[in-house]
DNA sequence: TATTGTTATACTCTATAACTATA
DNA sequence: TATAGTTATAGAGTATAACAATA
């Protein structure tokens, strides 16, 4: 593997990384009646605490009627429940019931315990190693995301 | 960055690998008028070449009903067209047009750009060791995914 | 009988726009 | 006037089940 072509290479293997992590956290998720957006809610309950719809829309980068639908799946199933706010009557409060805290909690256990599974096996020099590309790689894609989302407002996104 | 911790701090790292990823995949993808799935039937096409929705399906890993609903999707914006099958009247023949070859073309030279993007600054040390824990990750998720294949299998789901 | 692909139906995630109740 | 969240509507991906045409 010499020449350019290693760098394709590795992007097809981060692309298969993606591709299986993705379909293994769906698998894991549904075992407890639960979809990846609607555990990003959750996992955004457990960092705020109980939040107004519009609070986690910002927070998931999701529209307002996105989070809407999130919060009745996740009250129909039992994961949160809507309070109402203190001090504004417009706004609800979405709050973790303790079946959606105990979930998370064991969300957390497992994502701990998912990572030794993958890592522990890894001498301690290849996994540096592996974090210090990583670091790069995601430095460089910020960096290409932020050139894009520059490159679409001046183009006609926010000038119209 | 010492101890267990540094595991979990590596997932966090490759989780957040999957959403850049993912997202600026879908955003470029979108350039073109097209998604994921869209695009994922696209690169089976290239691979193939001509290929039944019965292929495609299995291919893909989605049922029967999702390829109908993705080749219409792709015929009526003109990147596939169903051809007669020569041997079998059911079965259609999924192609791609000029202008879906010439995008599949486009969206590889595209990756190429974009790997060289991401790697091309990382020194050779950093980015072979990079590439070997990747290796080590994907072996390690591929048997777990095995793994919970056996398991799921041997609970209830093949001998129900 | 078995298979290919469709129609019928349903669920999830996503979005914009109009609207209600409140700030 | 502005904001929080809903309803209305729509499009995409996904699935199962029933059905047509053909093997």
């Amino acid at each position: 593997m010499t020449g350019e072509s290693r760098f394709e290479a590795a992007l097809d293997q981060v692309l298969a990384l993606v591709v299986l992590l993705s379909d293994d956290m769906t698998r894991a998720l549904a075992r407890d009646g639960l979809t990846s957006s609607r555990a990003h809610l959750i996992w955004e309950l457990v960092q705020r605490g109980p939040s107004t719809q519009r609070a986690l829309a910002d927070a998931m980068g999701v529209s307002a009627r996105t989070v809407t639908g999130l919060t009745d799946g996740l009250e129909e199933t039992g994961f949160v429940t809507r309070e109402k706010h203190p001090s504004d009557r417009r706004a609800a409060l979405v709050t973790l019931t303790a079946h959606g805290q105990a979930i998370a909690e064991r969300l957390q256990r497992e994502q701990r315990t998912f990572s030794h599974d993958l890592f522990a096996g890894l001498p301690r020099a290849q996994f540096d190693g592996f974090v210090g590309g990583l670091d790069h790689v995601l430095a460089r894609l910020r960096e290409l995301s932020a050139q894009a989302a520059a490159a679409a407002s001046a183009t006609g996104d926010g000038d119209a």
